[in-house]
Parts: structure tokens; C-alpha cells; sequence
DNA sequence: TAGATTGTTAATCGATTAACAATC
DNA sequence: TAGATTGTTAATCGATTAACAATC
């Protein structure tokens, strides 16, 4: 089979679209074009077109795409028409309000277990879910089948978490600490830096207020 | 003045490389090469030295780079040598928890204040940090001299949110929401997507099932 | 000096953009 | 049919990697 590499930035953008087309659909637009899509989420029609072309032809030429026919495409491009189960480890301030954001569940993610090593916290349930010791973390991600675990616990104990993942039947890992981690091949790892994103933009502010400086 | 244009990656590497650097200089580590930063955080060690060359020379040849000096010096890139004061829009789960989120702190980010509509947030106090009413944005954000404001608010509303923003004297907007914002030039914006994380995950995740379905 | 490692240039690789034939 | 818009190819642009001279 012919498996040409995917741009991950051509994933990113397939995410945005297909929540701008369940965006529009719910304002009852039913065809929509490349350059509609490309205003909407702020990219080039060339590169809604590219992105799509990876994956098939989903369009009608001189028409456009249907909405929810292209939605439902996407979905099952980004493996999203499966329900995924999520463990998230800690339950700081971070850890509690992923496993209670809006935003996973509306794509179809399902927390199923929450873990924590303090024993106050044990037993608590943060909407629905409970809060589980650590040493349960083997046996709950196997009793709830869960394909992907959330660490959000200080970046000094990030390894020794992925280190307990690892023996599990986990997947994939979405690492929120500040630290690279060491897993084997078989686990999908993928990190979110939030404070990257905060220094992106004193970057550019900083390099503003230079080129100010500099008249 | 040469100015040169500096990718994105760029910048967001020197964010990982500056708290990897935090991490070895609290280990005792005076010295440093590209290799060691290189295998630390997980790239080439051409490129921890490309993404360098771009601001200036920083190591010595033969002997590698001073921790502390290179921390330093890119601290001062990211423009984090001087306090960013911050206003979160919504005290959500989501603001909540970024409201007391430690790796802003960590990296000299100040939380100056929280907005919400809701009545029964108004006055409450989130790790020290008042909660204040939409009404009251401006004010504070030009009594607190804020420079840059956190969206985190339902999507709907996020595009009105912006939109009071850009009447204060606020530089820039980090926006949680999951729908692109119209801002004015003037403006730095970008973008944080919790759910497209995820996202490229189950992506990966899917290839793979499919990889072995096809065997 | 010999060994190590930077800073930088050139070569490679990959992603985006532009253009247009295909076709509804 | 004429107008519109896709799917795709070729051209451009940009970022990463490899190699090595400079130099501590």
C-alpha cells in the first residue's frame, strides 16, 4: 500500500476545519467551498484543497463540499468516529480542569479514571469520574479499556508516570509537563507545552516594543 | 536593521531549551553542548545550534555553552526578563485551572485578574486573584497595566470577548477558544487548541489499527 | 599540540503556493 | 453553454540536516 507521509501540520488544520464545518452545519449551511472553509479558519484555499487531497477526492468540481458529508470524512480521518477512553494522571488544578473541560467531550473522549497519590483526594469524583489511587492505575486502564492517558502531574514526576504507563495496555500518552519523556516505540507520545505558547507571544511583543525602541 | 525572519519552531524550541537549561543548572551543571542540550529535549544538536545562530554567538568552540549565561540569554529572547502581567477572561474549569496553573508563575507570568459574567463568581478570589465583572475589564486591565489576556471562554463568546479586549490597552491575546478570532493588526494573537492535541494523537493512533488491520 | 565543539555554509528535504486542466 | 470550483501538478519558499573550517 502506498503510504505517503501526512504533514502533521495538515492533521492540525483538518481538526480546525472539521470543527468549523460542525460550526456551520449547525447554522444550517449545507455546501460550502474551499475558499469558504479557508476564510473561516484563516488559511489559504490552495491548502484546504491540498490538505483534503491526501485523503481522497471529497468535493464536487463547480460545486464545493457538502457539510456534513465532509465533516463525517474528517471525523473518520482523525479517528474520531471510534470512542476513545481517557485516564488523566494528577488531580491539580490542571489535571481537574482537563478532566473536566467541555472540549473532549464534545469530540467524542471519554474520561474514565482519574489518578492521584494524594490519599485526601482518593475516592472524590471530579464530574462523575473518580479519583484513583496510583497503585490502581494498571488495573482501572485495563477494567475501562483506555486507550489514552493524560499526564498533568509536576514536570518532576512526568517519567516515573510514563514509567508506570508503559506497563499498561495504554496507546498513547498527551504529556501537559514540561519535560521530555522516555517511552518505547509502541506508545504514541505527544506533548503540550502551555507555556510555550504564553512565550510565543512575549516574543513577539518583545520584538515589537525593540523595533518601537530602534525608530 | 537586518532583520532576518526567525521561524516559529525556532522560538518554540528556545522555550523547551531554556527550561531544560532551568532543570541541569538546578543539577549543578556549569557547562554544556549542544549534543547534551540536543539529547535532552530531544533534537539534533545542528539544530539547538541553528536556532542559537540566529541571535548571536553564545558558546565557546572546543568547550560548549555556560548554563546559566545561555539560560539567561534566552530568557532575554523570549523578552521574559521583565514581568507580563495577565487578565483570564472566564473563570471556568478551564480558566480556573490556568488561572492557578504553576508554569505560568514559574516563567514570570502575573495573573492580575479574572473575568466573568456570572454573578455569583463576581468578588471570590482564585489563588489570591480577585474575580472581577465583564463590566469592569478595562479598568483593570489599565489599572493593572495588564499586557496580555487569556481567552477562555465558550467558543461563542470568544469573538465578543475580543472584541472588548481591543478597546484596552491590552498587546496580546492567547485564546483557548476553538474558533478563530478577528483582531486588529496591533494585536498579537494566537491560537491554543487543548483538542487538536489529542486530536494528532488519535490520528496516529487510528494508522496505526489500520496498519495492522491491513497485515 | 590534539581533541572537542562551536558557528556557518551548502545540500537536502519538506511544505506551501500558484496555476490550470478537469469537470460539475 | 458559461461560470464556478475542485483536484493536481509544478514552482516557490522555508526549514532542517550534514559537513567542515574556525578556534578554544
Amino acid at each position: 500500500m502506498k503510504t505517503l507521509k501526512i504533514p502533521e501540520a495538515t492533521i492540525t488544520r483538518l481538526s480546525v476545519y472539521s470543527r468549523y464545518l460542525a460550526h456551520v452545519d449547525r447554522r444550517g449551511v449545507t455546501t460550502i467551498s474551499s475558499g469558504e472553509i479557508a476564510d473561516g479558519v484563516g488559511v489559504s484555499p490552495a491548502q484546504v484543497r491540498k490538505d483534503l487531497a491526501y485523503f481522497g477526492e471529497f468535493g464536487t468540481r463547480g460545486v464545493g463540499y457538502n457539510v456534513k458529508d465532509l465533516y463525517w470524512h474528517i471525523i473518520k480521518i482523525l479517528g474520531l468516529n471510534t470512542t476513545w477512553s481517557v485516564v488523566i494522571i494528577g488531580a491539580g488544578n490542571l489535571g481537574t480542569a482537563l478532566s473536566m473541560y467541555g472540549g473532549f467531550r464534545e469530540r467524542g473522549f471519554k474520561v474514565v479514571g482519574i489518578f492521584d497519590n494524594d490519599p485526601h483526594k482518593i475516592g472524590y469524583r471530579l464530574n462523575g469520574v473518580e479519583i484513583y489511587p496510583m497503585e490502581r492505575l494498571k488495573e482501572i486502564i485495563e477494567r475501562e479499556k483506555a486507550n489514552i492517558a493524560i499526564i498533568a502531574v509536576p514536570a518532576d514526576h512526568a517519567q516515573d508516570v510514563a514509567n508506570l504507563l508503559v506497563e499498561t495496555s495504554i496507546q498513547g500518552i498527551l504529556n501537559f509537563a514540561p519535560r521530555a519523556l522516555n517511552v518505547p516505540d509502541h506508545i504514541e507520545l505527544r506533548n503540550v507545552d502551555l507555556s510555550v505558547n504564553l512565550e510565543l507571544l512575549t516574543f513577539n511583543l518583545a520584538v515589537r516594543r525593540n523595533m518601537k525602541g530602534a525608530r
